[in-house]
DNA sequence: TGTACATCAGTGAACGCGCGTTCACTGATGTAC
DNA sequence: TGTACATCAGTGAACGCGCGTTCACTGATGTAC
């Protein structure tokens, strides 16, 4: 069927970029061909470059998509708790969740784009589209935390690294028992942090 | 020059295993063909096979060595050093180096290799050699810290999560300015950590 | 030690394959009157 | 509102290319006598 509505066009457009969103994460920018990315939607490969001027050039779009979900869901998670503290907590617990360590659910744009971006040509896109998502959930991360006890910025950087690092090495090691402990050891290192971290300030209220 | 000596086809072997950890580090996998591989020590794609059954063979071989590198300069540094504190410190500020951040030096086995070893099929046999490198990276920094404050292998692998999460991102935006913020973060971080320990201790000496 | 011969590391052409991209074509959609 | 026609999203064959791997061949190395 040559030629669908506007409308129809825009939604598939859409879903092209919703699909290799989350396939350039869980195979790779080389793991994914424009055909599998065009069959996942329901089309043929001719067409997608009535979409896209090339598959760099989603790869760019496709990284920008993903930070801005995760971005999305970040500030959904900040806005349902009562304090940063508390928000915080929910964002490293949701992070180190199963499915995230499996491969289960939808992966960290982070996590899923760094190693492809690092090894792509300096001229690509994409590692502006990834500096500034990753700028982005930074500057989120350090909003929720108080600037008294230190740099914000310094505090949400340490920990994005912690948990990004974690995130890479248990899905390398997925299904040797080192990818729970790793896992494990997180939560209880995190536990203890904020364990400490909850009675300093309530000499400071 | 066909049949060389039996020594120099072992310097070819050995040669061929150096290039590819090298090579997969910076390039990834897919980054590095059989054809450059052997091009790159100075041999045709022909003769690969008379070293390695397979690309997949040597992907796992190469993993193995680079971990065995990273594992046997930390021994040295954990040598040189008198006491573990200084051991420590010593390994985080090799690993935070800018050559590091920027691909001049060499690679750490875990960052260059996470992200494929995540994606190559569950069969693939480069899973048991990174894993096996993993275990012993962390057993090795895990050896370095005190029993007395904590789990040493908890301790051991948050650490190595943070500095792996670190490298990973930092190279991921080389070029954008929140690349060496992202090193210079954690060097802060770790300045603060050390203090704060370097403090505790002296009173249970 | 010298000779005859088997071995096999390395060569380079060739294989089938999947890749990103191009392009002539189709026919429903959108537009101009 | 109805009609004529231009537009363009989607199709599928085709392109050049590089990939991992195979294989007949070469000739120095290694071995047996």
């Amino acid at each position: 069927m040559p030629r669908v509505s506007r409308e129809q066009s825009e939604k598939h457009h859409e879903e092209i970029m919703q699909a290799s969103s989350r396939l350039f994460r869980e195979r790779g920018l080389n793991g994914v061909s424009v055909a599998q990315l065009m069959a996942a939607v329901g089309l043929t490969h001719g067409s997608f470059y009535c979409h896209f001027a090339s598959k760099e050039a989603l790869a760019a779009a496709a990284c920008t998509h993903a930070f801005d979900q995760s971005a999305a869901r970040w500030s959904n998670v900040i806005a349902a708790n009562d304090d940063s503290h508390a928000a915080i907590s929910s964002i490293i617990k949701r992070y180190l969740a199963e499915a995230n360590r499996t491969g289960a659910g939808p992966e960290c744009a982070a996590t899923g784009f760094a190693g492809d971006v690092a090894r792509e040509p300096a001229d690509s896109p994409i590692h502006a589209s990834f500096a500034a998502g990753l700028e982005k959930l930074i500057s989120t991360l350090a909003g929720q935390f108080a600037a008294e006890n230190g740099s914000p910025r310094r505090e949400a950087i340490t920990l994005f690294s912690t948990l990004v690092g974690a995130l890479t090495l248990a899905r390398a090691t997925n299904g040797d028992p080192l990818s729970e402990e790793i896992f494990q050891s997180l939560k209880e290192t995190f536990a203890l942090q904020f364990d400490a971290k909850s009675k300093a300030p309530s000499r400071h209220p």
